[in-house]
DNA sequence: ACAAATTTTTAGATTTGTCTAAATTTTAAT
DNA sequence: ATTAAAATTTAGACAAATCTAAAAATTTGT
């Protein structure tokens, strides 16, 4: 006795935002980080709130917030595992630059078709990471966040591979293409100036000179 | 000056079935057509007309009915275009059945990315037919008709090719499946039966007896 | 030509998702 | 412990898309 609700696309990108924000855990998500981040008002957070814990989406706390439930959360894994292949198929199908590929993952991630989305996995050889190092859920709703660390934080003379941005705007990635930073780059830290946190960095050979904004928004896996 | 209007779904789905109603040449369509191919009230489609009336989309006169302005024929043009792709795509690349596509490709004609339907396009070898055999649009909204005839209306003796369907409903698509009838089939009409109009075949080297339901929703192109 | 049948439109209601402005609750500060 | 500030909810409104029921226009049949 499966129950299958209808979701609505408003109430799939709530869902999804809430997951960002943190509602996997038991934590509460305050009304106004979620208005704040869709861009809306407080209000019409409440008003979905109770829409969703009708649904059981979510648990919903008059004044303290909300928290995704079991079910939500299996349906948030279920659209960015969505929005994260689409994204790769646009990039390795498509020729699509990984900064614009996001748009209309926000598009296609809303498509009701399971074959749909099983077979573009495997279309793809099922990738376990999406353009920007994020991390694709299977089908079952598992996924590995990789060992990674901000290159701001990494130790001098350390080296490692670029695994994926933490800022994902499209002028962040279209900086990082102008400058030759990819994702599988090798790299390793050569110095760090204590003064403005910059840093002078060796990427694939070639010396270059990183911004503290930079380097506190590109991840790296450390080798071994 | 080029006006970009905001187009909804729901404009999308009353442009595209105004057109396959005949509503492209100047010919009025009728409220009533329009609310039973939509499966919707004659009410809403009133409301509807005036509102894509005010778009532009089309020419509405009151009690009459409406045709589509020029604008409104590339709009709808533009939108099965994408419904075409994405249904050649579904087969070719995901290997869905000719009888699961329209469905996904209902939802997929909304993506809002002209990039990503000329990706898609160009990924496919810009075929000129979907996988029921309808032509499919070009980028500037023109497309050929095939020279195609129902097979039912072939006269004894005559020879052809399978190249499309008129009934394109999954349940014809399978029984079609179910009895190898495919698109790109060679076929020859060896004897048709006056009593019950049906049809005595030779399809790709065997024989097969054709029901006048079957015979009168396959289109055949006649050879030379 | 004119009444009857059919088609179409209008009027008013409903649902979804949003907003503004006001009221309420919680949190922070003195 | 009060008061002030911030966060949240409620109340009431609106636009989009739909519906039902009633009114108006058109078409049809004799
Ligand atoms: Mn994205
Ligand atoms: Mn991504
Ligand atoms: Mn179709
Ligand atoms: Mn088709």
């Amino acid at each position: 006795m499966k129950k299958l609700f209808f979701v609505t696309r408003s109430e799939e990108n709530y869902i999804k935002t809430i997951f960002h924000l943190g509602g996997n855990s038991s934590s509460l998500i305050a009304t106004n980080a979620i208005a704040e981040q869709m861009e809306t008002k407080p209000s019409s957070v409440t008003d979905m709130a109770k829409k969703l814990a009708e649904k059981g989406f979510v648990n919903y706390k008059r004044y303290q917030g909300v928290s995704l439930t079991d079910f939500g959360i299996k349906t948030a894994l279920s659209i960015i595992r969505k929005h994260r292949l689409w994204e790769v198929f646009l990039v390795e199908k498509l020729d699509f630059s990984w900064d614009e590929v996001h748009e209309v993952a926000e598009q296609l991630e809303h498509i009701k078709s399971e074959k749909l989305i099983d077979k573009i996995d495997e279309l793809l050889g099922n990738p376990k990471y999406d353009p920007h190092g994020d991390p694709i859920p299977s089908k079952d709703g598992k996924f590995m966040e990789r060992d990674k660390q901000l290159l701001s934080e990494m130790t001098l003379k350390s080296e490692g591979v670029c695994v994926g941005v933490k800022d994902t705007s499209a002028a962040f990635l279209k900086f990082l293409d102008k400058n030759s930073i990819a994702l599988g780059n090798t790299i390793k830290v050569l110095e760090k100036e204590d003064f403005d946190l910059s840093l002078h960095i060796q990427m694939e050979g070639k010396e270059l000179h990183i911004s503290h904004q930079i380097a506190s928004n590109l991840y790296i896996k450390k080798n071994d």
